[in-house]
DNA sequence: CGCGGCTTTGATGTTCATCAAGTAAAGTGG
DNA sequence: CCACTTTACTTGATGAACATCAAAGCCGCG
């Protein structure tokens, strides 16, 4: 477990490219002029790299989280020993923002999974914005709920899916979601998949097999490649 | 499955006791007093009835409900046939304001398991107010955030355990989060139970029966006593 | 009174976790 | 850089947990 090294970040105070940044366009859409600038004097810029926890559950909430690129996972444990992983998610994705305002501490550990860069506000200044401009309150009302539902759909997908049904779910949110690309490395281990999908690591490694033996994907250790989306996606969706 | 009966609704206009309405004093709390009125004369108090549904999953989301007394249970239909409890809700739960500031239509269904009191304000007007007053915007953020927590908190716990597991935490969550009382009558179906625990009715009942035999519960039809809640718990915590 | 939905119990088989054991890969210290 | 340890991956065998199927009793309702 590497704790998030402070080496590892890196402030860039000389240029500021938020004009294109996707946080602004989205949350605070419209928002004037000297809102946008006070939120990028505030803003950090960090770079995590693969394997740094960008958070970690049951620290203080001091900070709010934009991931403007790369890959994290959401993780919590549970019962003191067990690992669960929420979901994997991208950029557009604000997985960042579902505990931080009804708890004192992060309910969630985030992991790079890519190197990452990450634009970090002061949470209290990012609570002076929310009162200050509720379009951003607003907007910010909105990603939270959309967060939860997705959150709360994939749940419910692949409880209700056996193992087979599980594998290819997330087989093709790897390939669709997460790369757009038929073959991908995929960024986390057997265990973690696991973790992701509730089952054990030896039932992903068999289901797996069972794939590539049925020339559904192709696998050679973390490269996977689909081959058949057809039978993918019949496996996926009768469950 | 009832739908929601005109007859059923009965508005109050007379008299307005929102002074002592939860939801004022808890998202709400200190916005001016123009705000309250405001709120106040939007407002329309509707009754439901055991069994009536409140709102229906897709559609369009018209006004923002606050259970104001009574039992209701969230529902989600997935895959077109199968259906699954999210989970009961009291006053307190604002699972009201799951999806409805992303999405055009309920992402949920809401039945009432009880007879139940409910505040119903057109939707345009609550944004309006959002717009109006951060402090309410972000009382909402807080509470948006916390329901959604629980939820997945709850999917976590549920999906970790075994049968018996969940058997056990169910009737704890009843005991304690929905009754305050060791006795109890179930609101819901032994399928319903199965829907909200992910597993099937005929599993539920034989567990059920199990327990009743090794004198941990009392069960005559839908009423239930705890008697052991030592063992209870243990159960519940293992998995 | 008969029908459909809810409840209950039993028998059966499938799905899945667990255990065990071995290989490969990756990190660690001398 | 090599021996060593640990972690990840893989396959097979076994049994437990759970779903499914079947059948019957119960109850409310038209």
């Amino acid at each position: 477990m590497e704790k998030f090294q402070l080496k590892s970040i890196h402030t860039n105070d000389d240029k500021c490219n938020c004009d294109e940044c996707i946080l602004r366009s989205i949350v605070i859409s419209n928002l004037p002029p000297e809102a946008n600038e006070r939120m990028c004097r505030l803003k950090q810029e960090k770079v995590f790299q693969r394997g740094d926890i960008i958070v970690s559950e049951n620290e203080p909430v001091e900070h709010f989280f934009y991931l403007k690129k790369g890959l994290i996972k959401l993780s919590k444990l549970l019962d003191n020993h067990k690992n669960y992983i929420l979901i994997l998610a991208r950029p557009h994705d604000y997985v960042s923002l579902l505990s931080i305002f009804h708890k004192k501490t992060y309910n969630y550990s985030m992991t790079a999974l890519e190197d990452c860069e990450v634009c970090v506000f002061p949470m209290d200044e990012i609570q002076q914005l929310l009162i200050t401009y509720p379009d951003f309150t607003f907007g910010f009302l909105r990603k939270v709920n959309k967060t939860s539902d997705v959150l709360i759909e994939r749940f419910l997908m692949i409880n209700s899916r056996n193992l087979r049904g599980r594998i290819a779910m997330i087989l093709l949110e790897f390939s669709e979601r997460i790369y757009q690309s038929k073959s991908f490395e995929v960024p986390i281990s057997r265990r973690e998949i696991a973790e992701l999908i509730g089952m054990t690591t030896e039932n992903v490694i068999r289901i797996l097999s069972e794939f590539k033996n049925e020339n559904i994907i192709k696998i050679s250790g973390k490269e996977i490649e689909i081959v058949d989306f057809e039978k993918l996606r019949l496996i996926a969706e009768h469950g």
